[in-house]
Order: C-alpha cells, then structure tokens, then sequence
DNA sequence: TGTACATCAGTGAACGCGCGTTCACTGATGTAC
DNA sequence: TGTACATCAGTGAACGCGCGTTCACTGATGTAC
C-alpha cells in the first residue's frame, strides 16, 4: 500500500515530466492544459489538484530544471578535481548532460522571452544560480592557480551564455554532427579565459 | 486610387506588424490566427489571401526581422569606419536598435526552441547571415590594423550571442537600467577579442 | 483488532468560448474593345 | 471616352473541435474510538 501523500506526489511529478517532454516540442508557452493531464494519462480536472494554472505548472518546470542542472554542476567540478583540463572536463560533461536531458535545454534557453513575465524572471533567478557557483568556482581555480582572472562575474555570465547557445543549436543535430560543436565551445571558452587573463594582467601593471 | 497590388501589400504587411507586435508577449507559438487578423483590422478568413497557415507567416515575420538587423549592421558599420572605438560603437548603436526594435529581439532569441522545425531553421539561417557579415568585418578590421585574430568565425558567433543574450535581458529592466548592460557587453566583447589575439600571437611563435 | 466516519485525489459529464477553416458573397479595381 | 465583363481582396455566417473550468460524485486511504 502507498500513502496518499505519496500517491500524490507522484501525480504530481509525472505532471511535470509530462509537461516538460511536450514543451521541447512548441514551447511551453504553447502547451495546453488538456494536452498535459493526457500525457500525463490522468483526467484534465485532475490537473487542479496539484496546480491553480499553467503558469503554477511553468514555475514548478523551472524549479524542477534548476535543480537538476546545480546537481549536475556537482558532479562535474568532483570530475574537474579529479582530472586535467578544466574546459575539456567542462565541455563534455556539458554534452553528456545535453545527450541525457535535451528538453532541460530547451526550456532554459527557449522560454526567456515567450511564457508569462513571473516566468521569465524565475527563469532568469535559476541561471543567476548557475552563474554565481561558476563565479566561485573561477574564483579558486584562479588562486589555485596563480593566474588572476579580470570581470570573473562577466567572464562566468559569457562562458555560460556560450555553452548554452551552443547547446541549444546541437538538439537539432544528429548525435554524430555534434562533434564539431564540442570543439567550438572550447575555442570560445578558451577565448574568453585568455581574454580575462590578459586583461587581469594589463590591470596590474 | 491606390492599386490592388499596393493595397495587398500593404495589408500583409499589417499582418506581418501585427504578428510582430503580438508575439512579444507569449511568443510566436502561442499565436492564433484570429488574434493576429484582430489586431491587423481584417477578417479571420482574409488571412488565406496572404499566407496559407501561421507558420507561412512566422517565415515572412523572420525575413522581415532579418532584413531590417542586416541594414541595421550597415548603418554600424558606416559609423564605426568614420569614429573611434569599434566595440563602443558596435554596443552604442546595437543598444539604440534594441530600444527602437524591442520585438526584433524577442523573435529572434525567443523562438529558437518554440515553434516548428522550419520557422527554427528559417533562424538560424538568418542568424548565420548576420555572423557572416561579421566574419568578414573582423577579416578586414584585422587586416587593417595588423592585429592577427584566432579562430574568427568562432569569435563573430560569441559576439553575436553575447550581445544576443545581454540584449534579451535588457528587455524587461526599464530604460535607465540598462547602462550597466551596456558596460557588462562592452567587457565580454573585449574579453573575446583579446582572447582571439592572445590566440593568434600564441600559434605564431 | 474491528467499526464508523472523515478526508481528499481522481473522475465523468457538462458548460460556454475562441479557435481554424469553409462557403457563397460583394464590390472596387483592372481589362478589352 | 464609355461600356461590358473579369478579377480577386476582403467579408459574414456557419461548422465542428479542443480548450479551461465547474459540478456533484466515487472510493481508497486515513483516523478515532
């Protein structure tokens, strides 16, 4: 026997998910009400159990996403530690977790402008996040070291627009065409850690 | 008397601006036919004169927003080759379109995972061009001033998707919050290039 | 442990509404002579 | 220039459909004694 509350939270996980797998599709802006309960294979009056609306539905997406792209964060600075190169550890982790979970992408990156304004900004509040613990982690790595870094917030906040518009190009593309982009990635984030470095250095002389 | 051609045009075109203006809001995708005939002053049903179903209009709406950045890169281009400052420039005149174009953006940042698989390609198809004409900027500027840069498509896309990106964020602060945007641009603008020079020097030697 | 009652996640039916699309039409513009 | 006919952008009415939302309900889970 499960317990209600369990029971409950289940539905209301597979909501999510349902939603999550349709909004790759047309945007979640677009996605109805009905369409999510069917997915989700329950009635669509069912839907106000768990939700007052859509938009409810959207901010619970957006925790949902953010969540699992810090975790991920997790895991690929222990591989960073472990290993060598940083950007190279990045990059593929980064496509792996793209290969794994493309809808995450695409709602990040589609719903900046489309969805309600609430939306938008709890979207942006969830990339802040991931902005801020690349922020730290530059911050040591950089001490670590020796080699200052200069604008490490506007250096973090470029390297994660990069990666991300990057990203979100390679979901169109067939797994074997994406390798090309791994490498366009590294070249931009190479340019920009350099381009930090250079000017960290021009400052203090 | 005015032509029936010229009066054709003149209201696809009202369709066209009507759609434009409307998709700020939620996003292409989440549009309806009748509500862009609504705000085009026309009849539901003489929306089939013009376009065969909304996706026909999301192509026109891309040729239009494509169109009018191209010659916006023009009118920069004359500006930058008579002043100072490529970079200030480029931010000072990209800010002044943002301002003047606000949907622009949205449609071309928004919609990148919303809608069909044709309206995104017709994107990136149109993106591209506009990385294009940067390329070739940069070769030019590059050779004139003598100053090598590594790996330049790669550099023009960064450009393009940083200023993209701050670009997109800058359309919910009000007006007079969008100065430090500029200078965060202007930073990770400078961070790319000097980054693509540190690389060039480097392959030299 | 067993019984009687309360809770509440999920339901089936129904509603009014905006949607995309069709049809036969109107009447100004364009063309032929 | 005037007349008779053709074209076709835009229309009003109607259609069937999926939508969000409501209502009174069911029946398994939970609680009190």
């Amino acid at each position: 026997m499960v317990s209600r509350a369990e029971q409950k939270r289940q539905t209301r996980s597979s909501l999510v998910e349902a939603a999550l797998r349709l909004s790759s599709e047309h945007g979640f802006a677009a996605l109805s009400l009905r369409q999510v309960t069917r997915e989700a294979g329950i009635a669509p009056n069912s839907f106000y159990r768990h939700f007052r609306d859509m938009d409810e539905l959207g901010l619970a997406l957006i925790d949902e996403v953010g969540t699992a792209l810090r975790q991920f964060m997790r895991e690929a600075r222990i591989r960073v530690a472990g290993e060598g190169s940083v950007i190279k550890i990045s990059v593929e982790t980064f496509m792996e977790y793209l290969r794994e979970n493309p809808n995450h992408f695409r709602l990040l990156l589609g719903e900046r402008s489309g969805s309600s304004q609430a939306f938008r900004e709890a979207l942006y509040r969830e990339l802040n996040r991931f902005v801020e613990d690349i922020v730290i982690f530059l911050q040591e790595e950089s001490e670590r070291a020796n080699r200052p870094l200069a604008y490490i917030p506007e250096l973090a906040e470029a390297m994660v627009t990069v990666v991300f518009n990057v990203g979100a190009e390679a979901l169109d593309l067939p797994l074997h065409r994406r390798e090309d982009l791994a490498q366009r990635i590294s070249r931009q984030l190479r340019m920009l850690i350099m381009g930090s470095q250079t000017m960290a250095n021009a400052q203090q002389e």
